[in-house]
DNA sequence: ACAAAAGTGTTGTTACTACACCCATGG
DNA sequence: CCATGGGTGTAGTAACAACACTTTTGT
């Protein structure tokens, strides 16, 4: 209803987000060592407040942008945190995102902001500013969420991948493994993909065949 | 991440409740009348600013309470919406909420800041003031979604009710019939039900057994 | 006795699971 | 020729869909 009173409200708004990225193996996310008190050393998301004039989505993009120089990914509102002590200088909520990126060379981009940047495994984070914590958890429950009645799985892989490569991001976001020749059975039925005739060869074993997803967009289908 | 600029944010918070319930076997929601200007006459959800000391999820819940008296209901985040334009008063950002209620006798508390409060079948919606017309659609969205992979049916139903008064919610949500004896041996299966041993009757044909959730708090399960 | 909703099982079909071997390549 | 991951089919099982009649009550 966004009525208005008399007295003005104290309140700030900051768009933080949770950068997703399989590396390795694992689900890693990208953090920010703080260099200003009460969190000094200390790691969180990239994120700031908000502009006057800028929609959320925006700055979350912009966000994402100053970090990795990356622009066309996965970008998605989480939640909006509000507790009312999250942030110690003050009545500060965070309208939270979740990117996802394919897991390719990343060149990050360090600003005078923060004294580094670095990819954390999620289940292996420091200590954490804010609620961030609480943060992560809640996109890793999206992502694990999302990917079984998605196609978002594109999201996290290259344009042209393999089979094996897909059914790991499954397995990695599931954390369970899945029986090859099954999963390779529902995919086909779900006519996600298609091949791209091109193979991956260089490798000590028989090229794998490539694919790529017809579409690049978020849709739903019961993948799981 | 919530860092500090010198430079004052001029955004305002308001939080806005989609208050959904099932009345005459469709989807409803509860909307007031505005009084004044630039929106007199037309309709939108109950919400208001954010008082500064207060939670979002405690801000929707005294706007529940303040139109209905409830308290005890489903409640839950949607998400935050902030077009720029949204409010032409300035920027407001509106962090919506859903309530899902019986299908009960409820007594609607007009107070003098509405004109009107009134229940409206979603889909025969008046003309809405804001976004409130995207953000009821993202409601009702987000419960056909949960409804089939949570338990939260349970919020939609009295404490004590027939099955096929459950199926009907489903019915009503999912916009398709259901087979009945499929959807009971479903129901069986699922076990989040058990019988009261009462019976409703009094109406011209057999009486039907009333159930009970075994747990009002939201789980999940595969339903559908 | 009639109308109206409650309650109840079976069968065919489809989807899912479990499982093992040959293939193509690089070293 | 060996090591490595790529690629493929079948059979048993479990879940799902389709479907119709009897029961209990009020009028």
């Amino acid at each position: 209803m966004s009525k208005h009173h008399a007295s003005p409200q104290n309140i700030k708004v900051a768009v933080d987000t949770a950068i997703l990225r399989i590396k390795d193996g694992v689900m890693h996310v990208l953090l920010i060592q703080m260099k200003k008190a009460p969190f000094q050393g200390m790691w969180a998301m990239p994120g700031g407040l908000l502009e006057d004039d800028e929609k959320c989505l925006l700055a979350a993009s912009r966000i994402l942008t100053t970090q990795t120089g990356l622009t066309d990914v996965f970008l998605e509102q989480l939640a909006t945190f509000d507790d009312i002590d999250r942030d110690p200088a003050g009545r500060v909520m965070s309208v939270a995102y979740v990117a996802l990126l394919p897991d390719q060379e990343i060149k990050l981009h360090t600003t005078d902001k923060y004294s580094d940047v670095r990819w954390f495994p999620v289940k292996k984070l420091p200590s954490l500013a804010y609620d961030h914590k609480q943060i992560i958890k809640e996109a890793m429950e999206r992502v694990a969420g999302k990917i079984q009645y998605t196609n978002i799985v594109w999201s996290l892989l290259p344009r042209e991948f393999t089979l094996t490569e897909l059914q790991q991001v499954y397995e990695i976001i599931l954390g369970k493994t899945l029986d090859k020749r099954n999963f390779r059975k529902r995919i086909e039925d779900l006519q996600l993909i298609k091949p791209t005739g091109k193979t991956r060869s260089g490798m000590a074993h028989r090229p794998a065949a490539l694919y790529q997803f017809k579409h690049r967009k978020l849709e739903y289908v019961q993948v799981m």
